[in-house]
DNA sequence: AGCCAATGTAGACACTGACAGCATTGTTGT
DNA sequence: ACAACAATGCTGTCAGTGTCTACATTGGCT
């Protein structure tokens, strides 16, 4: 399959896995399109039929990040196992995930800030949010958390995770491993939404 | 003072401040070097006799960025008003922060990353954890928080904060504000804080 | 068989960050 | 006062980059 042939085959697929691999070793900042072109085989500016611009290489690049990751989170949550046991199983695949690929991780959430963001991008990045909606209500249903809103505790969880998996990536957890910062975290958020119900949080 | 003399006076302050703009209003890859000097009026080579690279203007801007996040942190969490609500208004502070400056937020937690980050940036980085376990160990100390680790319990309340954080200027908050989702996230926190003590989190 | 859209190539352009050598300035020691 | 001298800024140059345009090759469809 190493012929050179003038059709590549699927040059967009290749692109995008030596993509992958070069932005999970050396950052976005270090990926050139010419060069990406030079690994694959292929003439610096056959990029441009898959890719109109780096940006959207980028761009599809965060989309299989978060196709990954959602993919992860959902096998997490799967199963009979209590809730809390649950929650804690995607906390972990969440901070695994930003731990194993940091440059991945940043990409993603950079890519959105580029205003014009595809639609595909934007709703693959969401998917995690009612997930975790849908436990949380699954778990109060079930008595395991006092009712409430449901989506003011999914951002409160999910802010908390995604707290621990950046500041995991930035060396910012005084010194904790990350799988006892991201246990720490997630006990802790976890009996906060388990104890609510006294009061309204003061504006 | 706008004479065009052959040295500029402080081309280092200016250059930072002209790049502090450039960043905060179109990101840290729409800022260029040779741009730059021609904003200030300078020529193209000269920012190397302050900056030897465009890193090491990046780390520059990352310091400035800590400092002035700091003394936000450092001026809210002062003073005689109780512990939650000094929780609450360091809380208040980052997100407002990173909210107005969100792509300096960026640089500042990915210029860690480039392997040689300057001592400097590295420190200054590092001093708003020390200061909430103080006030965390302060709270402990005055019967407001249970004792126990000051530490954990600072990491994860910097998590948490930091991913509202993060997580309001990507558009994920679900559609709160993000004066309110931080509330409830810090209320939450400060409750799971509170309510420890029955068992340590199982590994 | 023959057309045509899809895909890849080649060349050019403006721009960038970095480097080297030179010009100008302010300071410091005598 | 004045001669070194370090600090600072200028100009020219280089390789590399992303993007654009015109052209070449291919394979699928009628």
């Amino acid at each position: 399959m190493t012929e050179r042939t003038y059709h590549h085959g699927n040059l967009r697929a290749a692109l995008l896995e030596r993509a992958w691999d070069v932005v999970d070793a050396k950052g976005s900042d270090a990926l050139s399109l010419r060069q990406l072109a030079r690994d694959v085989g292929v003439s610096h500016g056959a990029s441009a039929r898959h890719f109109r611009d780096k940006q959207a290489l980028l761009d599809a690049l965060a989309v299989e990040g978060f196709e990954r990751l959602n993919g992860s989170l959902a096998e997490a949550v799967t199963g009979e196992h209590p809730f809390a046991d649950r929650f804690r199983a995607a906390g972990d695949a969440y901070v695994s995930f930003a731990v194993r690929h940091p440059a991945i991780l940043r990409t993603m959430y950079t890519a959105k800030h580029h205003a014009a963001a595809s639609t595909e991008l934007v709703e693959v990045s969401h998917v995690a949010m009612p997930a975790l909606v849908a436990l949380i209500t699954a778990a109060q249903d079930a008595g395991e958390l006092p009712a409430g809103s449901a989506e003011e505790a999914a951002v409160v969880a999910f802010a908390a995770v995604h707290g621990v998996a950046t500041l995991a990536t930035d060396d910012l957890l005084n010194g904790f491993p990350w799988q006892h910062a991201t246990a720490v975290t997630i006990t802790s958020v976890w009996r906060g939404l388990a104890s609510a119900g006294s009061s309204q949080p003061a504006p």
